[in-house]
DNA sequence: TTGAAAGCGCTAACAC
DNA sequence: GTGTTAGCGCTTTCAA
């Protein structure tokens, strides 16, 4: 007849059920007699057996072991015997056994993953940053959990607080641009669990940075203009409330300066993106002095100047000169390929991870602050001459 | 006297060993008399506190109540009074307290996390998706691990892999190009884990699909070139092995047939990319009988037709007509605007997400089989009449 | 309304 | 070399 032992093993299963589950399948298994009621049986069995993964101590019991044998050879430990081993393992590859990380992170109080805090993922930049992180996690075999913030503080903290709950072992952060305080970040650090700023760097706390050189990207940028012939270089840039923009600025006066021209607050504007440029770029170019470069913080801005160059009527490089910032895909597409500042975003995401494995594997708060910079180079195209 | 060769490593050894490092604090505190060795077992003491995260048992411990008392407050239990409640939320507020879902999740067998796989992170399509499915995840208090294929099959298999051993609760999933056989996402369907595929989906495989309603959006944008006056429509799309471009090509096919429009397989070419589309444009330009209108499968080709037009002189949209696909930031930028086949793509990953958690709440095998297509729209700007 | 106790799957100190 | 045993932090049954 039927085997009413089946029901006692597996308990375990479905959540918090064992004991609707045991009574529900003790009642059937002594009321069922027709064939549908077996069937039925067999389905909830069938249910039972299936959710659960194979175990540790499934494998001890099918090879007369103990546990602690079976976890010895998984992971090559010297101790066990070579015969032992690969019995273990073999029995584990031909049964896929998959083994449960919840259980060893609980217990070695370790857990390879890390979580990353990004403004927005739909940016050619962080998109970018964020492909040469999992690249690199990956090859350490440590799991990559994503959050972003939408430029969001409230969105950041909760971040931040979900990555704590699943015991990351540490954290890359960008920042928000609404994010003024930083006490979440501090929260991590005083929890051990390290944390590597990128881009968008926060001053505020003491830790590894990764950073683009933006201020010697601008400068050779301005330089190669000039060097080219430029005497009158317009500069758009970013709002400078982030460091970011400063540098880069700083960089564009300074290579002004070092070359004997001057720095003309004229043709200096804030204006990072494409719409501005639409409406800013006109009213430079109708000075009685207009500018013959454009040095853009970033792509789209160019390519914005760009298209009202052209449609002046103006010849791109030899009236007006362009350069952009990033060298994104977007350098590639336009008319004419625009010259820009390549920043490097995937080396800069894989850096940050190094940056960040290092500090895991070295134990918290011992080691020194690393500070890395990330050299910028100019990829000249066609919009410089 | 004192044993320095425990203070060598204690990082390491720090991960289990309570009880031989509190009987190791205990016989030092015993023996030690210097100045140094009192700083060297305060480090100790204050690392063994500080890593170690308040846990349900020190809320239980501080307020002289049990462990089950105090998780059943902190998740709202009705048994629980209201002013026990109180003082134990208080109290884990106060002291935040971060619930360990490792440790929740490996008794409730529950674990809130989604497994992602894309093809590349960097791509406006796949990234924008990806911003849909984590702002969807985030609204429903699941996290989301990433693993980005590279368009390897191997790679592939080894992040189902990471994620059945991470025992995420779904996985959603666009295939990579070089896939061609399914057992890793079958494994997972095997193990009663809910998986949705979105736009590269895996016909073998019987589950949950997204895709984008290709067909219509070719149809409809091919109609808009025709009823604006276009009567050689070229068309440029992708190899045929995925099922996506092909329905795209029958969307135009049709629409030309149905407008009493011959379809001329001369002007339909495999032409996908920035680059390659430089090259081919020309060649269709050059014919005795050249298109008056393109319609390509993504932006980046769209924008090469109107870089090579613009070149030779011809007005667009006046001259040529050109339509893209995938609404991409791309059609904002370059000059004119790029009509483009709007694909909803964050739309796409939210309803991923929403699939997958549906199947997931609702108890995996049991629905029907759900197969969304998202609407696509024609969105007109300035490169068509 | 609360507490005691068992156990999720895994690891590792200790015993043999 | 291998087994025994005691947890990691949490939930949940059962008992009170």
């Amino acid at each position: 007849m039927l085997d009413k032992g089946i029901f006692k093993e597996p308990k375990k299963e479905l959540k918090c059920l064992y004991k609707p589950l045991e009574i529900c399948a003790n009642v059937l298994a002594n009321v069922c007699t027709t064939d549908m009621e077996l069937i039925y049986l067999r389905i909830i069995y069938v249910k039972l057996m299936k959710k659960r993964q194979l175990t540790i101590k499934d494998i001890a019991k099918a090879l007369n072991i103990s546990a602690s044998t079976v976890s010895r050879s998984l992971s090559d430990h010297p101790d066990i015997s070579q015969e032992t081993k690969d019995i273990v393992v073999a029995y584990a590859k031909k049964n896929k056994y998959k083994p449960n990380v919840l259980a060893s992170s609980l217990r070695t109080q370790n857990n390879k993953m890390i979580g990353v805090i990004i403004p927005e993922i739909v940016h050619y930049f962080f998109s970018t940053v964020l492909s040469g992180i999992e690249d690199e996690a990956e090859k350490e075999g440590y799991r990559v959990i994503i959050s972003q913030s939408n430029e969001d503080y409230e969105k950041e903290v909760k971040g931040v607080q979900t990555f704590q709950e699943a015991r990351v072992c540490g954290v890359l952060v960008s920042v928000s641009k609404k994010t003024h305080q930083y006490d979440h970040f501090q929260e991590l650090i005083d929890n051990e669990i390290p944390v590597v700023f990128f881009d968008r760097i926060c001053t505020g706390i003491l830790t590894d940075r990764v950073v683009v050189d933006d201020y010697a990207g601008a400068y050779t940028a301005v330089e190669h203009l000039i060097t080219t012939g430029c005497k009158r270089i317009a500069f758009f840039g970013s709002p400078s409330n982030l460091p970011i923009s400063n540098n880069r600025r700083m960089g564009y006066e300074d290579a002004l300066r070092k070359n004997g021209l001057e720095v003309d607050k004229s043709i200096m504007k804030i204006c990072d993106n494409y719409q501005e440029a639409l409406t800013v770029t006109p009213e430079l170019l109708s000075l009685p002095n207009p500018p013959d470069a454009f040095f853009a913080v970033n792509d789209e801005t160019a390519i914005a100047i760009m298209n009202i160059v052209k449609s002046k009527g103006l010849k791109i490089p030899d009236d007006v000169s362009v350069c952009g910032f990033t060298n994104s895909s977007l350098t590639e597409i336009c008319d004419p390929p625009l010259t820009s500042v390549d920043q490097h975003c995937y080396e800069l995401g894989a850096s940050a991870m190094k940056l960040l494995l290092n500090r895991i594997q070295s134990g918290t708060n011992d080691t020194q602050l690393n500070n890395k910079i990330i050299k910028t180079n100019l990829v000249v195209r066609k919009t410089t001459r």
